[in-house]
DNA sequence: GTAACGTGCAACCACATGGTTGTAGATGAA
DNA sequence: TTCATCTACAACCATGTGGTTGCACGTTAC
C-alpha cells in the first residue's frame, strides 16, 4: 500500500522546481545549511526578486520549507519530498527491468498445452 | 572516479522532460514495449504532431532512443539516463545526511586542545 | 504506378516562465 | 522614533513551451 500518492500535477511541478540549475543550488544549500532568502539571493548573480522567486517555485514543489526567524524567512531543503521523486524514477527503472522477465516467460519452454 | 559527468544543462533537460504527465507516460511505455511514434500519438488525446514534439524532447534529454524499422521510428526508454536521474536525487539526500553527521560533529565530545 | 501510411519540419498562437524594477509592510537596531 | 533590513507582491517584458495545422518526403501495400 502505498502511503502517499502524488497526483500527476505534484509530480509536474517536482520536476519542473527540479529543472533549473539555481534551483537545483538553493536545495542543494538548504539541505546542508538553512539559510534566509537573503541570504539566498546574496549567492547568486540575480535580483533578490528572481531568488524569491525560484524559493516559492521550491517550496510549491514541496522541496524547501519555509518558517520565519524573527524578520527573517528561513528556507530549509525537504529531503523528504526528493526521496519521493527519486522512489518514482525507480519505479520506472523497475518497469525496465520487468520487461526481461516477461521476455523470460517467451524464452522458456512453453507450457504444455491444457488437456482437451 | 565519475566516468559520466552530466553538465547543469543536461540535467536541465532531463528534469524538464520529465515534468510533463504525457512525457513520462510514454518513457513508461517505452520502457517496457518499445513503440513507433504513431502507435504512441494513437495513445494520447492530442495531435501526431504534438506527442512527436514530446518524444524529440524525450530523445534531446537522452531518456528515451530511436531507431528505424521500415518506415517506422521505434521509440526506446532509455533506463540508464533515468539512473543518471535518480542518482542526483540521491545524491542530493545524502547532503541532508551529512548534516546531521556535521552536527553530531558538534555534540561529541570536543576534541582536546593543541598543546601549546 | 498510385494510394495510403509514417515521419519530420515550419509557421503560427495562447500562455507560462524567468528575469527585471518598483512599492509597501514587518521587524530589528540605534 | 527613526532608519535600515528582510520580505512579499504587482506590473512589465522577452523568451520558451505546448498545442495546432499544413506540407513535403520516404516507404509500404495494392
Amino acid at each position: 500500500m502505498v502511503v502517499d500518492e502524488l497526483a500527476q500535477a505534484d509530480v509536474d511541478r517536482i520536476f519542473h522546481a527540479l529543472a533549473d540549475a539555481t534551483r537545483r543550488d538553493i536545495v542543494r544549500r538548504t539541505l546542508s545549511v538553512e539559510s534566509s532568502v537573503s541570504e539566498l539571493a546574496r549567492a547568486y548573480d540575480m535580483s533578490f526578486a528572481a531568488v524569491q522567486k525560484h524559493v516559492a517555485v521550491l517550496e510549491g514543489a514541496g522541496l524547501v520549507t519555509k518558517h520565519s526567524r524573527g524578520r527573517e524567512r528561513m528556507v530549509r531543503g525537504n529531503a523528504a519530498q526528493i526521496a519521493r521523486a527519486r522512489a518514482l524514477l525507480t519505479q520506472l527503472e523497475d518497469l525496465w527491468r520487468a520487461r526481461f522477465s516477461r521476455l523470460d516467460e517467451v524464452l522458456a519452454d512453453p507450457p504444455p498445452p491444457p488437456r482437451p
